[in-house]
DNA sequence: ATCCCCACCTGGCCGC
DNA sequence: TGCGGCCAGGTGGGGA
């Protein structure tokens, strides 16, 4: 499922309904998931209130009382949901429920069928957790710029595909988004990254575009409520928008959306992931 | 040091 | 209808 915007759709459904209140109880399904379930997440978490809910790149940070954080990471196929009072009480565990909360009146259950997702409890600032401490700057914030760009970019080999998806060097982006923000770009996903800085170390014009369209293509898919593919929905179970309109993305044979291109969209792999890209538009 | 590959899982889809 | 193969939004560890 997540990339940053879906990850930040599922943040704010849990934000607008669970800050303020009590964690009562928390049933776990016994299987691990990527990592096993901390063995003192159920006692260090129940009887907290959640005080306030972040994201930090694709984790979500629940921080609690007496400065306790649950630093929460959906995979590929993890989701939250948020049951209403009427449902919560006839609620029987389904399939891939791994963690249960209980409230007051209601509950809220993370299902991951493919069991990549994870969560780590802390009692310490969650931006020092070893997840969190490596990522680079995500986009729309104010440390994510060309600058930053061209020093990682100065020299380096790597094809802009494989760069863009390291998420030391820009966090919070994933497969979809980075073929979106390509293709935007015009730059071919094959390109090495040391051709978008001079070799004075300054940012390239292309260098600064695919900033702005990374920024651009994020804040859309936000305002869509993110990308629905197979699984993702939000807290609600309603699935978003953005999907709709991928230029490139799952889109290999059809046609270019560009005015006046004739060409197929194409997919090749890139470190064993697929990229979608438009041969003649991005160069 | 840098970068790629693979493993970690389940389920859905496609072709035979 | 069934089965095998392939694919999937991510990440971190190992090895080249």
């Amino acid at each position: 499922m997540p990339e940053l915007p879906e990850v930040e759709t599922v943040k704010k459904g849990l934000e607008n309904i669970l800050v303020n209140k009590i964690i009562k109880g928390i049933n776990l399904s016994g299987f691990s998931l990527r990592f096993p379930i901390p063995k003192n997440l159920v006692s260090l978490a129940s009887g907290k209130k959640i005080v306030s809910i972040g994201r930090r790149s694709k984790y979500i940070l629940f921080n609690l009382s007496e400065n306790i954080s649950l630093i929460s990471h959906l995979g590929m196929s993890g989701n939250y949901r948020i049951l209403s009072q009427e449902e919560s009480k006839s609620y029987k565990a389904k399939k891939h429920d791994h963690i249960i909360f209980q409230f007051e009146d209601f509950k809220v259950v993370y299902n991951d069928p493919r069991r990549f997702g994870y969560i780590f409890i802390t009692d310490k600032d969650p931006k020092d957790h070893r997840s969190i401490a490596c990522l680079g700057p995500e986009p729309m914030s104010n440390n994510f710029n060309e600058a930053i760009l061209a020093k990682s970019f100065y020299k380096k080999e790597r094809p802009v595909k494989n760069a863009l998806l390291d998420q030391t060097i820009i966090s919070g982006l994933g497969n979809i988004y980075v073929c979106e923000a390509l293709f935007r770009s015009k730059i071919n996903p094959k390109k090495k990254i040391k051709q978008l800085v001079y070799s004075n170390g300054s940012a390239k014009n292309s260098l600064i575009i695919l900033k702005n369209e990374i920024n651009e293509v994020i804040k859309e898919s936000i305002l869509l409520g993110g990308s629905s593919l197979k699984d993702f929905s939000n807290t609600e179970g309603k699935m978003g928008y953005f999907q709709n309109t991928f230029s490139v993305y799952g889109r290999e044979g059809e046609l270019c959306v560009s005015k006046d291109c004739d060409q197929k969209i194409v997919r090749i792999v890139q470190s064993g992931r697929s990229t979608f890209y438009c041969p003649k538009c991005q160069k």
